[in-house]
DNA sequence: TTGAAAGCGCTACCAA
DNA sequence: TTGGTAGCGCTTTCAA
């Protein structure tokens, strides 16, 4: 900048009001600064600008998910990037892989790198330490997963309504053995997927079997392998509700493999690519995952801009996607 | 830090050493300052502290890619943050969606934000714009598709051989009439791997035929007409080669559409999620992905520490996974 | 309309 | 081992 300033023959100060847009330059001044920027291509410092700036804003902010190679995260991601794009601000994703040590380390780097705002999809089940961040100027908002001991501001989906819309959907095609396949209890998602899972079976007058409920799920291959105990059950389940996008491709694998996926009903939690490819075409309880991203974003911009507004929360309706695997009738003889 | 100097009693100088881990303090010191920052929730502010440190990094990446929502981007993206996080570097992502315009843009934050370096996966095809940058100290390293118009490392898939193996391998099936449907001809990968099926189909001894090369689709829905308009041609392909995921998974739902995806043959370049769950399975060519991330990443890291060894372009193996949909035989009467 | 000086939070350099 | 001082690149404040 003093270079530029040198070759216009001008002040700093002046450069920095050419830079900044200030309508107070003359506008030969203007003209010459332009020329001299352009000469030594000349990029302003963003980070010393904010450091001196009166709002001190960096343009930055933080987005702490689960992954961001893994669909719901990336789509997150590309929700919050298109609107913080008209905010002139750049997204820094971190993936935390449900490690709460490494959402404290993400925020903490968040913090000293000064970002203007935080949306996270917490891994850890106490967020409680960020209460002093809150109130230091880094706003916070939760998706998907509600803050606990702490109040802060959550965009979340409707998982107990939408998992609650899957199981009678089974029931209503006459299943009354309909098994609940799902992540680790830890994710509050989970719980609350059970919990809709579990007043469904109650209101259609359906038992509840403790062993065609298998947790802890973590990955495809896990909800394989239990897809196969459940199915070797001497009375196993004519119907599966998958409460996660992994588990139900895994649970799929297994159903291909035994040669039961036609006589199996499926229906999973979370919409995912080439769901409508498979055979049968998978039904999905599918949430708007772009919808809670934008939402999500736009309150973090909201409060960056100093809304002090009480604390909200908000949760998104979820969607029955019909498409086959869902309506298969239950079907006997599945013991071998 | 001010505050934290003056709650320790000693000065700002010393605060810094201890932030910084100089062993040259005392220990009785080192732990007033700890005490007092631990106190105070004293975080430092990095952006101030790269400002004025020799080195001046930022500790922060950029990376330009198609769409941080496809699986192909995403999970270079999460190949790349795993290894700036061994380096404590965040990673800032961008989708370009193929707009070189965007591409200047987000390439222009990344270095008003003195970014250490930039990843591009590039949607420009003349990069001459970036020498400068290159030379002022911001490393760049093309992946996916080589730099043109200016010389820099590049990570890339071997495209032509890939894309020879797949036409290779369903010409070895008996397929005569081999279709190519590929994304747009100015994104330099599918010209290479249109050249590898030219290739091949020459050294196979078979036919081109005009007729059944469709280019240009940018999406499933595209790639799904066209693939409609092959199948009602005259004399159909027998085989299909599917250049990227997206048109893959187009193609085969218009397949599924007519009924023939058990008698049209497919090979698809990259693999994608759920390949293995379709029926046929679908075999593809697969792009080690992960490893173009890591190798780009690691390389960038070394011309960030300096290393200005010659200009270096990897190109990576890719492999053949055999599921199903490409050992299809060619199949007669599918004119309609 | 323009510029000089101070200072954002931190580190480099040199002195004590 | 510790501290003072200057200054990174910029914006603010205030004076010209």
């Amino acid at each position: 900048m003093r270079d530029v300033a040198a070759l216009a023959g001008v002040s700093i100060k002046t450069v920095s009001r050419v830079v900044n847009g200030s309508p107070e330059v003359s506008a030969e001044l203007r003209q010459r600064v332009s020329q001299a920027s352009a000469q030594l291509e000349f990029h302003p410092n963003l980070a010393a600008s904010s450091l001196r700036r009166r709002d001190g804003k960096t343009r930055q902010v933080a987005l702490l998910i689960e992954d961001v190679a893994n669909p719901f995260s990336a789509t997150l991601h590309r929700a919050i990037e298109d609107v913080a794009n008209t905010h002139d601000t750049l997204v820094f994703a971190g993936s935390l892989d449900e490690d709460p040590q490494r959402e404290l380390e993400l925020v903490r780097a968040a913090v000293q790198h000064r970002m203007d705002g935080i949306i996270i999809v917490p891994a850890s089940s106490d967020h409680g330490y960020l209460h002093r961040e809150m109130h230091t100027g880094t706003p916070v908002v939760f998706v998907d997963r509600p803050p606990r001991g702490l109040v802060a501001d959550a965009v979340l989906s409707d998982n107990t309504g939408g998992a609650y819309r899957a199981t009678a959907h089974l029931a209503a095609y006459g299943h009354r053995d309909i098994a609940f396949l799902g992540d680790d209890w830890s994710i509050r998602t989970v719980v609350e997927r059970y919990e809709g899972y579990e007043r469904a079976l109650a209101d259609q007058g359906l038992p509840r079997r403790e062993e065609i409920v298998a947790c802890d799920l973590s990955d495809a291959a896990a909800a394989a392998r239990a897809t196969q105990g459940l199915m070797r059950l001497p009375n196993p389940p004519t119907a599966l509700f998958t409460s996660q996008n992994l588990v139900t491709m895994g649970a799929i694998e297994t159903l291909q493999a035994m040669g039961l996926h036609h006589r199996v009903a499926v229906v999973g939690f979370d919409d995912f690519p080439a769901a409508d490819l498979l055979d049968p075409r998978v039904t999905v309880v599918a949430q708007d995952v772009f919808g809670i991203g934008t939402l999500a974003i736009r309150r973090l911009f909201s409060r960056i801009a100093g809304d002090a507004s009480p604390v909200w929360e908000e949760r998104l309706e979820t969607r029955l996607i019909v498409r086959g695997s869902g309506e298969l009738p239950p079907s006997d003889g599945l013991i071998r």
